[in-house]
Formats: structure tokens, sequence, C-alpha cells
DNA sequence: TATGGTTGCGGAAGCGCTTCCCCTTATTTA
DNA sequence: TAAATAAGGGGAAGCGCTTCCGCAACCATA
């Protein structure tokens, strides 16, 4: 607690016996420097454990190596944290660290944070969308390289990184195909979602490439355990020989088991079902646990990093939205054999 | 993208008329400056629409108005991030960022990360636990001011806080004893928890009080709804005639609810159960939902950073431990008027 | 031996800001 | 009216670092 001043660079050159300038490019670059030079100059740094004021190192050579993490609404969408720690290991490599600032969902705030970030000097910008809508586009004003994650932006030439919800939907649907189910069901969650949109157009054409059609309309609802059961119970009623359900959620999957194995079918034996997210609270605690796909949020969050580092670095990255699938996992509630 | 210079105080100083100390003052401090200088300063700067630089100022000032955020395990910690937002909205306030790095579980990555942070020239250091056990303390090698929150340190002078599981199991059962239930069993996570052994000393102590016992055992396990509905199986088999369970968890409540439903007894009328931790997805999402107890985790961030700028500002702040009471939140699960 | 290129190093400027301290002018007090 | 005080403002130093550029010593080439 007692603030210990910390050792300077001019100290370190002091105790080498070379000037500062010779000890700054000995601890950072290779650039002319003999190696009988840049040995003490390390040496003598490590005795007095120098740390560089990066406060300092930034004013002067006018990069960070920090960038600032935006995220809309944290509150409401759990995913953040999967990809701002995805995101944080590519950072940790490269020696950058990263300022969290969350908007509360509010979109004014996200550029207010935008603006207050580049003060700090951050040399970029990673904006986590919530999947619950459009990220207005912070880009223009933020005047610093921007990649956005989790969600499309107002511009369409904008860096931005999305999971593939229909690809993914496709995914499951072929596997449910694949086990051999031919009326599947779809519940999912509300309709003005957009990744609620995506899965369950992927659901549907997935179906039609192989000539089927959905047991029943899509069956749009909530996220909620409450919702899906009732909504399941629904299924059942009304399309009594559906041999599967794909669920828009994990959460909704659980229930929707809950549901069928109330009415004494089987799970998957009679009726096989799919989740979304792999979310572990959920996935991994029905009985039996989910066939889900997970989205590889962490992969997704560092994928956004790196196109951000190369932004920082002076690359050109070509603008517009990379898709990213996810990993099918694949569990008892579509395999008997499995758990 | 195009970095488009910021202007500088200089040039605000400039076309202001004054000097860059002038300026400086202005915008800082109220110190000798007569109100019509400082007037024609903002203007000039609102003008050039300037910000000031930050790592510029920060050098000049040594004080970073940055502090650090350490998460133990964010993956495994669900609860870190609304202890993290709650921290933000009050350095918001008080305009400063945070940057937040985390450890992974490693504790030696902890004191890394403490003095790469310090490096940063971060003011402080909000250590976020997971509650799994003590956090090794930092608070010697970071050299500047830390607070710890959701676990214990291996030193007692540092300042920690901490949700007061105790005192929240005493507040569930009592609520429990009050609305007449007298054979109350416990069924909760694994026993190595610190959580989980001080909600059962709680749960436990609040019935000696009353004269009562628990119903059976206490029931240590998982923090599973798989493992909590067999639990709460053999708790109905054991004692048949228990009129409540209080839960370690929402997410073993609502197994609980679920199992003992399925034995056509009503909750609440014949078993009203507790949970713990308002977690939404659990606690709004059974049927009837769960009363539980909500730890304010937000409110614990706050706090904790309210004492870390104290120590900043070089307020002494008084060692030890704060302990946190959480809020009852009473649901259908022991009410049957509510839902 | 003269010429040019290379290598290793340091002086000095400057990044944008705060802060110490001094100077001027206006205001009060004796 | 002179002297003491307060108030407003600016000059200059300095935070710790990078980087531009110049200088000396060394090497290779013809």
């Amino acid at each position: 607690m007692d603030t210990a001043r910390q050792p300077t660079l001019t100290e370190v050159a002091r105790l080498a016996g070379v000037s500062v300038t010779t000890a700054s490019k000995a601890i950072n670059r290779q650039e002319r420097i003999s190696e009988a030079t840049r040995k003490r100059v390390l040496r003598a740094a490590r005795r007095l454990s120098y740390t560089p004021n990066l406060a300092a190192k930034s004013l002067a050579s006018g990069r960070s190596n920090i960038i600032g993490v935006l995220l809309r609404d944290p509150m409401v969408d759990r995913l953040a944290m999967p990809m701002v720690i995805g995101a944080q290991s590519v950072l940790e490599q490269l020696e950058f660290s990263a300022i969290i600032a969350d908007a509360r969902g509010v979109d004014d705030r996200l550029t207010e944070l935008g603006v207050m970030l580049r003060q700090r000097g951050v040399d970029g910008l990673l904006i986590v969308g919530d999947n619950q809508g459009a990220i207005s586009s912070i880009t223009a004003s933020a005047k610093i390289p921007c990649v956005y994650v989790h969600g499309p932006t107002s511009n369409s030439r904008d860096v931005v990184h999305l999971v593939d919800d229909f690809a993914g939907a496709v995914t499951l649907v072929n596997h449910l195909l694949d086990i051999g189910r031919t009326r599947i069901a779809h519940v999912t969650g509300p309709k003005h979602s957009p990744a609620v949109q995506q899965r369950a157009l992927g659901v549907t054409h997935a179906l039609h490439e192989h000539g089927l059609r959905l047991a029943g309309r899509v069956r749009y609802g909530l996220w909620s355990q409450r919702w899906a059961r009732q909504a399941t119970r629904e299924v059942l009623a009304k399309v009594p020989n559906v041999d599967a359900i794909a669920c828009g959620s994990d959460q909704i999957a659980a229930a929707a088991l809950e549901a069928v194995t109330a009415t004494g079918r089987k799970v998957p034996d009679d009726v096989a079902i799919t989740g979304y997210d792999n979310w572990t609270v959920f996935a991994q605690e029905t009985d039996p646990s989910l066939t889900t796909l997970d989205m590889d949020l962490e992969h997704l969050g560092a994928a956004a990093v790196s196109d951000l580092f190369a932004m920082i670095g002076g690359n050109r990255v070509g603008g517009g939205t990379r898709h990213h699938e996810g990993t099918l996992v694949i569990r008892g509630s579509t395999d008997p054999r499995l758990p």
C-alpha cells in the first residue's frame, strides 16, 4: 500500500552505464544495439525489477497497447462474458490490456463511451452487441479502429463478427434427419430476435432441402422455461406423433424435455430434442442431457480481436460480416447411447 | 478510422487567448481563475471539441483515474459480472475507468496481473474472488490500494467485502418459521464451499434459536439440478412429513421443486421451498416461482469500489471484513398468494 | 591509402499535461 | 497616502519515455 516509487528507465540506464536512449532501444527493439550492451541493460532492469511506465510510453509513442471493450448490455446478455474472455486471451499474448465499459443497453451511451475511451488513448474498440438487434455504428465518431461482435451494425462497411445462427440450425436439423427423424417441431424464443429468426429460417430451410416440412408452425415465444413447457404441451397435443423438437435455446429445450417426459414419452427414443447455446446449467442438467450447438463464443471474441489488431497495425482489413459456425455437441437427448 | 488528431490543450489556450496553464486550471480546478476566463476557456474547448489526453494527464499528475479489476475466475463464477457492473456504476460517476483482467483461477496469475496493472498506472485494484475459497492476498506485491470482494483473503488486514451467507440463511429460515413451518430440510451444494458451509450454519443456527432441529441431516452435494432432484427424493422418502426445504441455491431449489411436485405434493401448501441467489433463469421460471435471497451483488461491487476510492484518496480505511446482508425476495414457493 | 558504408551509441527534442512559483494588478487596511 | 494583502494569470520545469539525427569508430572495397 505504500506506493514505493517505481524505478525509471533513467535509473536502469545509469546502473547499466548507458544512455537512456540506449536503454530504451535495448529493452524495446533490436535496432542497432550490440548483444553485450543489451544484456547489460536487461540485467540492470532485472536487478531494479524495472517495469516501464506505460502511461509515459503511450504518450511518447502514440500507442497505448490498450483496447476498449464496449458492452452494449452485459446484464441482458450473459453471452458477453465468454466473448470478452476469448478476446482477453488474445490480448494477453500481445501484451495488450482491455478497458471495459458497459452502455446498459443505451445506444447513445455507446457513442459517449467510445469517445471517452479514445480520450484514454485506446488503440481500438471492440464493440460487443447483445444479439437483440443492430448496434448503432460508432466507427465514424470513434475515429479509431472498431470491430463489432455479436450484433450487426448500421454500417455495412464495419467489420462485424457474428455467430451463424442459420447454419447452426441447419446443422442441428441435419443431425435430427440423420438419426431418422422426420416429424420435427420448432419451439423457440421471441420472434423479434434476429437470432430466433435466423434459427427458424435454418430449421425450415434444412427440412425443405430434404423435401420435408415443419411439424406444425414455428412456436415463437419467450426465453422462458415456463413458456416453453406450455408450448411443448401444445405441440404434443397438436402433433402427437412428433418425433423431434428442435428448440431455440437450451433453456427452452430443458423445459421441453421436462414437458415431453411428463407425458410418458421417452427422450430420445420417442422424441429427440435439441437445444442451442450449450449453456451448461441447462444442457448438462437435464436427463438425458441435451444435444445442442456450441457457439464457440470465446473463439468468436478471439477472432474479432485478431481483426482489430490487424487494423491497429495498419493492415487493411476488408469490411463486412464474418459468420462463425458453431460446433454440434451430441448428447443423450438425441443419442440413446449417451447420457 | 482516419485517426484525426485530437485538439490539444495548447490549441484551446490559443483560441481562448490565455496560457496553457490558465487553460488547464480553468478546465480542472476552481483555483484562482475568474469566472470570465473560465467561461472563455470552456467555450473554446467546446468549439474545438477538446478532450484531454488522459495518458499525458496521468503522467503529469501521477494519477491515472483508472483502476484495475482482477477476476479470479469469471468462467466459474457467473456472479462476477454483476459485481463488476455495480463497480462500474460508481466508477462512472467519478470519471474512472476499469481495466479488467482475469486470472483463470490461477493464484499466481493474480499476482502477475496485479504487477502488470500497476505498470499501466492504475490507481488501485479491485480483486474479485470466485467464492470458492480464499484469495491469496496481493496487497503486498501490488503496492497500491487493494480491495477484495467475494472471497476472504490470506491477510486479515486486507479490506474485504463479503456476502453474509450466514445471515442470509437465517433470514430465509426465519421466513419459513414465520409461515409456520417446523420440519425444515436443507439441500445444498458441495461441502467444501465456504458459502455452502455458512449457509448451512445459518440454517441450523436459526432453527436452534427456535428450539428446532433440522429435518434429517444436511444434504451436501453438487451445484446441479440432476443431483438436487435425487437428493430431494431421498429427503421426501426419509422425512415424508417435511414441510419446507431450504435449498442452497436457486438452481437446487428449482430441481427440488420439480421433485416435490412430482410426488403429488403441493408447493407451497404441503412443502415450502426457498432458494438462494435470485438467479432469474431459475427463480422466476419455476412454477410457482422461488422465494429466495438476493445477494445485491451490484451493491456489493459498488461498496467495495467506494472503499477503494477512499483509499486512493488517501483516507485511512480500516482493514478487515465487511459483511453484506442480502434481501429476502418472497414469491410463490412460500406464499400461496404470490405467483 | 583513400573512400564509402555500416554499426553502436548518445544528445536533444518533444509527447500533452500539471504544478510550482513568481509577477502584476486590484483591493483593502492602517 | 503608503503599505500590506488578495486575486488572477503566466513562465518554466518536469513527468518517463520514444525517436530523430548526428557522431565516432569500425569494416570492406578498390
